[in-house]
DNA sequence: CTGAAAGCGCTTACAG
DNA sequence: CTGAAAGCGCTTACAG
């Protein structure tokens, strides 16, 4: 205003800088600048108008060293490393929904997202999500991509979060119940559609999530009498290229397929789609395919992509949820497990009027 | 190994604790973590031995204050609200790809990112934006959502990269060409399929990229003696809802439409293609329509979208080698132009075997 | 209500 | 090569 140019100290500005301006000492500046205590109201004022002239914004680091508390949640999660295979872009990484339920629920409290990915590649991984632990006040790990062993010595250092997946001692879990998602997806297929043949493409062979849903595709398909092919000939790795390699294998060796095609996840389901139809062969009417965990562009495909959805927002926001109660609180649920929602469209057979949504 | 079990101190791990376990100063454990000065060979071991057993990670708090570098860049751009239109979902928000870029580019640099985000309708922006700075090194800002005279205060205290717009004094800028991706755009339109009345669906009108791309179709239209249509009636503002509105009115009130519809981007042209659609009028035989972006989904639309893409990874690996170099060498450009490219796909009028990729 | 001072966990000259 | 000590910018008991 009419407020002679505060002339830049040389350094960053400091709280102290604020103080001298404004004629109290730095406690008083921190007091009003954080609300503690009770500052008469002329000296808040001062303090006020001082960190406005001045631009002053406190410094993190300091803040966190001080008071114990970064406001900072990690997130590391694996990064998909670059493929050229058509469509398999940007938009298959629905990770970036999780990281939105993060996001929005750790704003809520004050917190920041501090992202960490690492590619697939990456060497010394454990070393990069401890950096990022030690920027942070806590830790949400997509995926094992570290040892169950080293996850738990972490966890004793920075409370931790895993998603999708087992609990690992120590650590907090959070996931979907990607076991009734399969069972409702196999019941479809079986009783609605009366396919009796199914294959299961499967995802990476560490994963276990593949795991869970590879069992619970053997369990419920027995429990009504369907037959489902399974295993090294029908491995693939979660990726499109992975699913459209294991089609062309099994169909160059001459074999017959199944009537439907059970994919790990939705990527899979695109490849083998894509395979598929380099054959001539049409899905649904040939082979119905399905996926797992309706990534966007699942209802652009050709034909729209029967799947399971996964609440992804709801399980960032979940994460930071039990995260932030184990930061505030020193407790926090071990293992949380949301709902899944069985999305029927057309790749399994259904005509498009009965699709939802 | 044989040793005993380390009994874990009470409050969280600290140098201390690692430099009396190693029997040496915490000078040295500081020295051989961070590969200063040449410890002894059996100090190293000592002390690498002792962080194992014990799991330390240093504080990024104590180490960001100590040496005045935190290692983080800052991120902050608004996250759209929800919306509840059909196919605006998730995979348009292509910001995804800008934090992509940034993160590769950062974590060759041992930089993590920190993620702000802002809807639309939070209050107080500045101070949330002001709050993530004082957490980072420097600072990208996607968008002008602070007034120019904040951008340029905050500068002062923190380097600042600001994305898609105009440069403002103090801070430093990266930007697509999107003048010369509409002029192109406008020439494919007018010169390859002789259409000589545009229509321009506009973007916020409080945006500068909107402003470049209306200034830059206007002239180019005139150059090539074609017509366009644009202004009050013509305003969107950005969302897919915003442009199926102005179809809606435009055509409620018994207007004749252009020959093609230029979109300020693609969430505005999928808007148009919807309300379009729910008229009975085709595209691109009755009237063509374009975007600008190529967002994931683009593609995958009916008819596949003709647009411009704007080299999203880039950008964000730019901005942040830019605000790299400001922080390290005090130095970095002001003002980053990057290349755009037309995608030709069908919306515009072009017979599917044309298209590229 | 307010100020002087200690302390948060590191890094880095500065001496040895 | 290594240790003692200062200092980074805050917050918060502790006294007044």
């Amino acid at each position: 205003m009419g407020l002679p140019e505060p002339k830049r100290p040389k350094g960053p500005l400091t709280i102290y800088d604020v103080a001298s301006r404004a004629g109290v000492s730095i406690a008083s500046v921190s007091r009003v600048l954080n609300g503690q205590g009770s500052p008469r109201a002329a000296t808040r004022d001062r303090v006020l108008q001082a960190v406005r002239e001045l631009g002053f914004v406190p410094d993190g680091a300091a803040r966190a060293l001080s008071n114990g508390l970064k406001e900072v949640v990690g997130v590391v999660f694996r990064r998909g490393d670059e493929t050229p295979f058509p469509d398999e872009d940007e938009s298959f990484l629905f990770i970036d929904v999780i990281y939105r339920g993060i996001d929005l629920a750790a704003r809520r409290q004050g917190f920041d997202v501090l992202m960490g990915s690492v590619g697939f590649n990456d060497g010394n991984v454990e070393a990069r999500v401890a950096a990022v632990g030690g920027k942070a006040d806590g830790l949400i790990l997509h995926d094992r991509m570290i040892p169950a062993t080293s996850i738990t010595r972490l966890a004793s250092l920075v409370p931790v979060v895993t998603l999708a997946g087992t609990p690992v001692p120590g650590a907090m879990n959070v996931r979907c119940d990607n076991d009734e998602g399969m069972r409702q997806l196999v019941r479809h297929l079986v009783l609605d559609h009366g396919y009796n043949e199914l294959g299961y493409l499967s995802g990476r062979i560490d994963s276990p999530d593949n795991h869970a849903r590879a069992k619970a595709i053997e369990a419920e398909a027995k429990a009504h009498g369907a037959q489902v092919a399974i295993g090294h000939d029908w491995q693939g790795d979660y990726s499109a290229a992975g699913g459209a390699r294991v089609i062309s294998g099994l169909l160059e060796s001459g074999r017959k397929l199944p009537r439907a095609i059970v994919c790990a996840n939705d990527q899979t389901a695109l490849g083998v789609m894509h395979a598929l139809g380099r054959r001539g062969l049409r899905v649904p009417q040939d082979v119905a395919v399905t996926g797992f965990d309706d990534v966007p562009v699942a209802r652009h495909l050709h034909p729209p992509l029967t799947t399971v959805r996964q609440p992804m927002q709801e399980l960032g926001a979940m994460a930071f949820a039990v995260l932030y109660s184990k930061i505030s609180t020193g407790r926090g649920d071990s293992d949380v497990v949301l709902p899944v929602q069985l999305i029927v469209r057309e790749s399994c057979g259904c005509a498009a009027a009965e699709n939802g949504r």
